[in-house]
DNA sequence: ATGCCGTATGATATACGA
């Protein structure tokens, strides 16, 4: 089984790139963040063109959105309204066999590494705070779950172009880190993509539109994330992050990351 | 990295991203 997930930032803006990568990479599932689409303008058409024809899609006009593709049935799940808000963040499917995926896109939280002066970094802590509780709530040692997404931190020094720099840069700041810390530890969640790529090797999924050249610069951050419970750790199989489609005509701002399971095993 | 950019919107400026 291949997984995708991919911060594409507006679908609808970028619906040559997905068509390239499915063609190139052809994954059995897809998910998407900052989809910045109504469900009912959602370009579902395209994406049944492409051979996924089961979907779930949460999103909203402008901002946000999560998405879900799969060339298998997949089922919904319910999710909380996270921090009161129906900001959608967050879409939780179950596949087939009962592997059950969720998609998230953690709040960016604004510049101000401050919950005093910046709403928006409290709001981005909260929202850990209660995905933390909520994993801790359905733990148990035999769940197959995988949580993918654009998490909007970089926890690890080797995440980051430069630790020293970005330690007061919203994204790799310490209280976020141990916000992320707690993430993890509430269902003791395994970061996959650090499985085929450990520290100190620098990974990066993200960089900036505003760098010159950002490949040759390669001020990167990895945001994107894979996580997997402890039992699907015999099922990982490979992980690419495609520097590819961050090197093309308009990319999205962050890279797809690829994640092979063989969840047979 | 407070920027050399990009997306969306009853838009010709503004909010947001990180």
């Amino acid at each position: 089984m291949r997984l995708v997930t991919w911060n594409i930032n507006s679908v609808r803006a970028r619906l040559d790139h997905v068509e390239h990568f499915v063609q190139t990479h052809d994954p059995d599932v897809i998910c998407f963040q900052e989809t910045k689409v109504t469900d009912n303008e959602f370009p579902l058409k395209f994406f049944e063109k492409q051979g996924f024809s089961h979907y779930e899609i949460a999103g909203q006009k402008s901002y946000n959105g999560v998405a879900v593709f799969s060339k298998t049935p997949i089922e919904r799940l319910e999710a909380p309204l996270w921090c009161g808000k129906d900001d959608k963040r967050h879409l939780a499917v179950r596949m087939q066999d009962g592997t059950v995926i969720h998609n998230f896109y953690i709040p960016a939280g604004g510049d101000i590494p401050d919950t005093e002066q910046n709403e928006k970094f409290a709001y981005k802590l909260s929202f850990m705070k209660e995905v933390s509780a909520w994993f801790a709530d359905m733990k148990a040692a035999d769940n197959r779950f995988i949580l993918v997404g654009d998490l909007n931190v970089a926890p690890l020094e080797s995440d980051v172009w430069s630790h020293k720099k970005l330690l007061k840069v919203v994204s790799h700041t310490p209280i976020e880190v141990e916000h992320m810390d707690e993430m993890m530890a509430s269902h003791d969640w395994i970061d996959a993509m650090r499985h085929f790529v450990p520290e100190p090797e620098p990974m990066y999924s993200w960089w900036s539109y505003r760098a010159r050249d950002w490949r040759t610069s390669n001020k990167g951050r990895r945001l994107d994330h894979v996580w997997v419970t402890p039992a699907l750790i015999p099922t990982l199989k490979a992980m690419k992050i495609d520097l590819d489609a961050r090197g093309r005509e308009k990319p999205s701002d962050h890279a797809p990351v690829i994640m092979d399971f063989d969840l047979s095993k």
